[in-house]
DNA sequence: GGGCATTGGTGCATATATGCGAATTGACTA
DNA sequence: TAGTCAATTCGCATATATGCACCAATGCCC
């Protein structure tokens, strides 16, 4: 596209605009909140840079000649878009309508948000949201979210973040497959237990050997990427799971593998990213799952 | 007015326009022949103002979100309304069709101008010439002429002045008058002439007692301040009148008065106001009787 | 996987614009 | 006709914005 036609200083235009309407370039510099010399630069700036005479300066005022009321109208019609503009703009950063979307992994999505929020809906019916689903970290800053719920702090220096508490990761399974092991009460008990793998490499493996375990890959016959259906193997006697306790606790088809072992601890993030600072609608979502999912 | 609307910075949102639909800073600012670290500080700032984010910084290149989106429709009419301003500026400032008001004395404007418009109108017939007759100079300020005829270097600092040439000023009657007041040859015997006055002050006596002459209320029984009055009173007889001598000359019903006397010389200007710089409608006008009205 | 080109961001020197004060001009009034 | 007020213009100190050179990151291509 040739921009040319667009290239000379909007400012001046404007200072030409609230120059006209208001009548004399000290009431337009008290409208714009400027000084009389820098409006009176402006306007002559704007005569020079179009090639135009726009005002006469004749004794006290200004008065407009014939090529500037014919300017002043397109000049007007510049103005009216600009105020649409500002007026979208106040809208937009505080307008509580509109859609959020928050990623959270699956078993947050499934069993924690549901009725965060069903509560949201009911406290801020205008607000649409969309859930997500994403193991891995969806990319705020490509939009894939508004809000993410992680367990890790974030790298992208440009994303914001608060720690909401810290989960408890901790083993389960059902009482038959409990007592299928021999009941075990200690760490080493667990060698020959079969393990719901969550990852293709061997991090979650490590992670539970932080524990005090000692497993490797023998423990691990199933392999799953979904916590749904890891849970449901574990539901169904298969195998041992690990879970977020306040999520496993609640389950009464299974129970705590271990339950003296020190729980796997890792954070609970809530990120977002930097339009959360300026949108009224992040912002209460924001800070309604702080307040609902913080744990004490 | 309010005009809280439209005090942001609008060259900020020319950034934003351009960087939005070249696609990227650098692009925007080789559009505008900025330097790109300028555009993409503005686009930022008007972020920060309007409480907006409007693009998502996703690796290389920029992506607008949607409330970008949303303000770009505003943002775009706006551009639009820049490029019709732009563009009537230009069409102004270059176009040659139009009115142009030209003040002259009676005498100018009665004898000397028609002609010449008549010229100007076969060469340049989108050009509308109106004719002021005007013996106390009108103020071009006040854009009551585009171009004046005046006798004097105008004070005026703004007003731009080209001297045309010098006017002979001479003495003329009627055969019969000068033969009835005894065929005189050296001022002295004008000393019981009659003469039309032209003003009420007595700058035109001074004037005509400068060429030698030693002449007092007595000698002006007529007044007029119609140079068209005073002629025609001069050619039916009643006195003595100055004029032009390239008016006066091409009159056979009269003839000089004191053909060796000095004439009073006064010289002659073409006045226009600033506008003269930007205008070529008005050039050419100036130019063109620049031309015409020179006397070598 | 590595090199290359393009893009956005940062720091600093400079150019530009702004604001404040004083002076000037023009207009209205007694 | 002199006085008074409002508005513009001018000069200078300061604040702001711009441009240049450089850096980091990303996508493309071989």
């Amino acid at each position: 596209m040739d921009w040319r036609a667009v290239k000379f200083d909007w400012n001046k235009a404007r200072a030409f605009l609230v120059t006209a309407e208001e009548g004399s370039l000290s009431a337009a510099a008290r409208a714009l909140g400027m000084a009389q010399p820098t409006l009176g630069r402006q306007v002559t700036g704007l005569e020079q840079e179009l090639g135009i005479v726009l005002f006469e300066r004749v004794g006290r005022g200004l008065q407009l000649t014939p090529a500037g009321v014919e300017l002043l109208d397109h000049v007007r019609a510049m103005g009216d878009a600009a105020g649409r503009v500002s007026m979208n703009a106040l809208g937009q950063s505080q307008a509580l309508k509109g859609k959020i979307c928050i990623s959270a992994s699956e078993t947050y999505a499934a069993v924690l948000l549901p009725p965060i929020v069903a509560k949201l809906r009911v406290l801020e019916p205008d607000i649409h949201v969309e859930i997500v689903v994403a193991n891995h970290a969806s990319d705020l800053r490509r939009r894939e979210a508004d809000i993410a719920i992680r367990n890790f702090r974030p790298t992208e220096p440009d994303l914001i973040a608060k720690k909401i508490g810290d989960a408890d990761a901790v083993l389960y399974a059902t009482a038959d497959y409990i007592e299928k092991i021999g009941n075990p009460t200690i760490p080493q008990e667990l060698k020959h237990a079969n393990f719901v793998n969550l990852d293709h490499d061997g991090m979650f493996i490590k992670g539970l050997n932080m524990l005090g375990l000692d497993l490797n890959e023998e423990n691990f016959p199933l392999l799953t990427e979904s916590y749904i259906v890891m849970w449901e193997l574990v539901r169904q006697g298969a195998a041992i799971g690990i879970l977020d306790a306040y999520i496993g606790d609640a389950d009464p088809v299974v129970q705590r593998v271990l339950p003296n072992l020190e729980p796997l601890i890792f954070p609970i993030w809530l990120v977002s990213h930097r339009e959360l600072k300026t949108s009224r609608r992040i912002r209460r979502v924001f800070d309604f799952l702080a307040e609902e999912l913080h744990r004490g």
